[in-house]
DNA sequence: AACTATTTATAAGA
DNA sequence: TTCTTATAAATAGTT
């Protein structure tokens, strides 16, 4: 999609790869929200940006409830590590996992995990599933919530990738982590972190001060950082 | 992208629905399979389809080993629930959470979680990140590692969404969850999963047999169960 | 940050 | 469901 037919491989110039990162995180976050909207699903993004920032995005729910969703799941293998992962296939005889023959020709030549396990329906996930409120504290980066159109809440956050600079914030892990371990088990480190850039995210009425949104920071000034999503006309 | 502009909301009919899902989410898939590999990036992407059933998708890193940087990551603010979320921009002052005025216009009318977090550049996460080995033998579904160009290990795998159909494994996040806190500490459910379905995320030379995948089941017949990706002419 | 030429992703339809 | 086709979108290379 563009001038020209790009390879997928590894961009080498530092800053083409910065700047592709952040047109195509914003068009993948875009696509995860359309997905999550259109099919009404559970959905979490986590990325790295070549910097090193994270994004992510999820939809009505928190990303830590689909996180928790996926981690409760019934079907978990105990298999070896990543190098092996292959074994599981072997040892689980009449699996459909034969990908291969209907593949599409995308994804040349990398890594890719993907995965679909059936949940049954949506009562499958009894632990700490969506609602819970177990990791109702836990956020990463900035974050807004902002109901657009009455339809449900909109949670849209992002911070700096292209300028780093390090924002006076400093959560913890802490309230992830106690769903799973004991508190305090693990030792947290803590991290200055970046601003917000994904505003794009929001529906176009939104942009400026989302309606349902009402706790928007007004230091839109520093929006600067990574307003990525060059006036995307959505629907 | 269509006949016609599609209104970003939910698609009421339950097949059209599980349709769109199917094709959007091989597209979102492949999207992130190809900023993982352009941007040189660590990236996890998980979603449960209408039917309840779990897509995931993870580049060069294990979603595991993905979800650990994520989890450890030194930014993670302790507030309260999502509905409260707002509250975390308002307490953090010079915090630049203006996305309101860049704004693409896209995202509706919905829900939207998008976070981005300095975390330094990788040496920031401490804890099992990356390369953890804590989480090594996690995975939900079906998985299958390929080295498609010897470039790294690939890893596809997916699960029937399209019709449901359990399948004879049974694994357990016991694994994930026992990297967060003491072994069975938490009660596991355990359900049948189904098959696969993005093959079409493997490169097209990989199609029918990955090379560097040596581990895939032959009992491909199955894999009628969810070929959604109609052959995209990839890279 | 914006602007186009192209490449992609897909909503419908077959 | 699987493939095809007309269009809407995404985005690479520029400016």
């Amino acid at each position: 999609m563009g001038r020209v037919k790009l390879q997928i491989k590894r961009i080498e110039n530092n800053t083409n790869r910065q700047v592709t990162f952040s047109k195509r995180r914003n068009g993948l976050i875009k696509k995860a929200y359309e997905l999550s909207i259109l099919c009404d699903i559970d959905i979490a993004l986590i990325m790295f940006s070549p910097s090193g920032r994270l994004s992510h995005f999820s939809g009505k729910k928190r990303i830590e409830d689909v996180l928790t969703r996926y981690i409760n799941l019934p079907d978990h293998d105990t298999g070896g590590t990543v190098q092996n992962r292959e074994m599981y296939l072997d040892s689980q005889e009449g699996m459909p996992t034969s990908f291969e023959n209907e593949v599409v020709s995308w994804l040349p030549e990398n890594a890719h995990n993907s995965n679909q396990i059936y949940v049954g329906s949506d009562s499958l996930v009894p632990l700490r599933d969506q609602s819970s409120s177990i990791y109702d504290t836990l956020s990463h980066g900035t974050s807004l919530t902002v109901d657009p159109h009455g339809m449900g809440e909109c949670n849209v956050s992002s911070t700096s990738d292209g300028n780093l600079q390090s924002w006076p914030q400093a959560y913890t892990s802490s309230d992830l982590l106690s769903a799973f371990m004991p508190p305090s088990s693990f030792p947290l480190i803590h991290q200055g972190m970046a601003g917000p850039d994904i505003q794009s995210i929001m529906p176009r009425e939104q942009v400026e001060t989302p309606p349902g949104c009402s706790h928007v920071p007004s230091n839109q000034e520093v929006a600067s950082y990574e307003s990525n999503v060059p006036q995307l006309n959505m629907q």
